[in-house]
DNA sequence: CATATAGTTCAAGGCGTTTTGAACTGCATG
DNA sequence: CATGCAGTTCAAAACGCCTTGAACTATATG
């Protein structure tokens, strides 16, 4: 596995109750992200990590956000594997932690720039397939076709939606520079 | 329940069995509607009416998409509750008919604008009553807000997203002519 | 190497949503 | 007003997705 040594051990002593803007604040992120269709307690395990600025144990996230140690798990590895979530060995200590790496609007453009991008392309072909199947059969009359191109305007907005999105999680580059300072 | 007397039926011979283009793109539609938080077949039936641009009966919508009785009706409810599907009563038949009303987008722009807008603006408005409340809290860094406030920018992207998706929604007004021709 | 602790895996369970189908309602017609 | 068909309702089943927890593996430490 990835990671690497002795990120700097989080702020000392962590505090280990949530207070209350605290658990807001990570239920809200938890929304956004399910919105875009992913799991709501991936956005809550990144926004533990990114508010608290430092390193946690598996078991600590485990008890803030009362997950089961398998899940925390499955959760962890999603997040690296995004690249949104960095392991770190600590010297003194047996387990790894993690932190927070880049901004989670990384994390969503990236995977809808590979997955629900192409999902919406591959529909806008279907439909544009199923155009020129009409347009060959005579039977089809050209109203038909007018209304087939007028479908595509469903796909077609979708995209656009899907590519502001993009364009505006790019310009938040402001979380890429933050792991130098810390 | 409302819903006008005989709108012209049909191209008299609905050809019963669907073509390949047709179901490929009804299937299509089913698609982009539910990644929009619709069910599929909601997607469906507006798509297979409005490609017949006909009025089909209930039975008839049955049979083609392969649905049940009580999902048909129901499916039909909530389309006609959005708009989308008018019901017609045509003189020498007993029962009643169903034809595509308005551009799938209209429905899709309108939900989306009641439902979805004031998801995300709720969750806009938690986070900032979050920040608000870090602030007032004199044991919580500067950086920690600075950090809050950058998580609004995962909602911020997703509000102008779908901002996007409303305007150019709005800009297909081609449907709402049709029904005056027809 | 033995032991303890952290981390992973995955079948089973839980949960929310969608669909089915059978009973029911309502309406038109003779 | 009896009959039959169209349409509605809703409890139960089916389904898909997420989470749990117990067994298992890996790793550190004495």
């Amino acid at each position: 596995m990835k990671g690497y040594l002795w990120a700097p051990s989080a702020a000392t002593s962590v505090k280990t109750a949530q207070s209350n803007w605290e658990s807001m604040a990570i239920d809200a992120v938890g929304n956004v992200i399910e919105f875009w269709g992913f799991k709501r307690n991936q956005g809550r395990v990144w926004a533990l990590l990114y508010l608290r600025d430092a390193s946690l144990t598996a078991a600590e996230i485990e008890k803030e956000l009362e997950l089961s140690k398998g899940g925390v798990s499955m959760l962890i590895r999603d997040l690296e594997r995004w690249g949104v979530v960095l392991r770190v060995r600590v010297p003194g200590d047996g387990s790894w932690r993690y932190r927070a790496e880049t901004d989670l609007l990384q994390m969503a453009r990236r995977v809808i720039e590979e997955r629900e991008f192409s999902f919406i392309a591959r529909i806008r072909a279907d439909l544009a397939e199923a155009r020129k199947l009409a347009e060959a059969d005579a039977r089809v009359l050209p109203e038909q076709v007018e209304r087939l191109r007028k479908m595509e305007a469903v796909a077609e907005a979708t995209e656009k939606a899907l590519g502001v999105f993009l364009k505006t999680s790019r310009l938040d580059v402001g979380g890429m520079f933050e792991r130098f300072r810390a």
